[in-house]
DNA sequence: GTCTATAGGATGATAGAC
DNA sequence: GTCTATCATCCTATAGAC
């Protein structure tokens, strides 16, 4: 386990604040007075509030990224493919649910290279979904509906999760998985 | 009635302003530019930055909420009713596309009375779609999966449709329509 | 590592001239 | 209806004492 340091506590609070009402609209006096410290001392550990922003989105876009990578590699069908990547959102919303919503609301609030970094990841994930989808449909697992409107759906649902598992209580991991996968796959009638 | 072109000039930038960047990334004076004109003489037309908003978010929940009472009035089965309900949010996509992104992700930096009715508004809205689905299966038109499960991942597809059907081009409306009851409804598999 | 003090600028909003 | 001028307050960030 990794220790727990003064920065990480930053990280932590702010992604926390950053949840209820998005990067704008807190101020380092704001986070500073969630850690009971001064906002001056907060500059003692981190560069910036940009970096604080930086450090929160990327951390889970890399997770993302990484997941759709053992995805994309698996000698899987498309359908299981799917499955992998809806269980891949509700593993990543179950342990990092608050920095979700930095990464859903403010990622357009990153600036120079963590920004160009940001979007080519997102890019890259959804023509990775995309993909999937395609090969799926070519190999007849899935409908020939237009490949946009499947992608969109499932990633809306999956990437709005978190704001969900938040306010009503917790499902169970797995059941809440096999629900997704029956509702998003097989649909519900 | 009222003197309400430049009022109403005043909201549509400001809808396009905030569908970019948000609420509080963007001052007064942001949206007095690109309209030309000081950030002064926006007072001369609206009373606040947060009447702008209250303005922006309410017109389309109320929308949302007049659509939805004449859902649930009908004489539908349950999987007609949310047919409509998916066409709806549709429709109002289109017709409101900016001004959804305050809506989805603003609506908690109104305040006061404008803060409450539109949450009255959206729990009133989610408790009437759950009542759909919970009747759907009671009626063993829709899959015994959690109810939640099932209200959540079409109302997420259905309220972050406007980021999408932005960024790629427009597919036509009807066929829209149709390929998203199918996927929603019937799945992909 | 945290503090006080403060720089330097942006913000929402008002007053009053034209 | 729009302008200039301005206010009071907030913001991020730095300097330097302890």
């Amino acid at each position: 386990m990794k220790q727990k340091n003064r920065r990480d506590e930053i990280i932590e609070v702010a992604s926390s604040l950053f949840y209820d009402k998005g990067f704008n609209a807190i101020s380092m006096r704001d986070i500073a007075a969630a850690m009971d410290i001064k906002a001056a001392s907060l500059y003692n550990h981190i560069k910036s509030k940009q970096e604080i922003l930086a450090e929160i989105i990327l951390e889970v876009a890399k997770e993302f990224t990484a997941g759709m990578e053992s995805v994309v590699v698996a000698n899987s069908s498309a359908i299981e493919k799917i499955e992998k990547v809806i269980e891949l959102h509700i593993d990543i919303t179950v342990n990092y649910s608050e920095a979700l919503a930095a990464l859903n609301n403010d990622w357009m609030h990153l600036e120079g290279e963590d920004l160009k970094s940001f979007i080519k990841m997102r890019d890259d994930y959804e023509e990775n979904f995309r993909d999937i989808i395609k090969q799926g449909i070519a190999a007849n697992e899935i409908k020939p509906n237009h490949p946009e409107v499947i992608l969109f759906s499932i990633l809306s649902s999956l990437r709005t999760l978190y704001i969900w598992n938040q306010k009503r209580g917790k499902i169970d991991v797995n059941i809440l998985k096999k629900d997704m996968v029956s509702v998003l796959i097989n649909g519900i009638a």
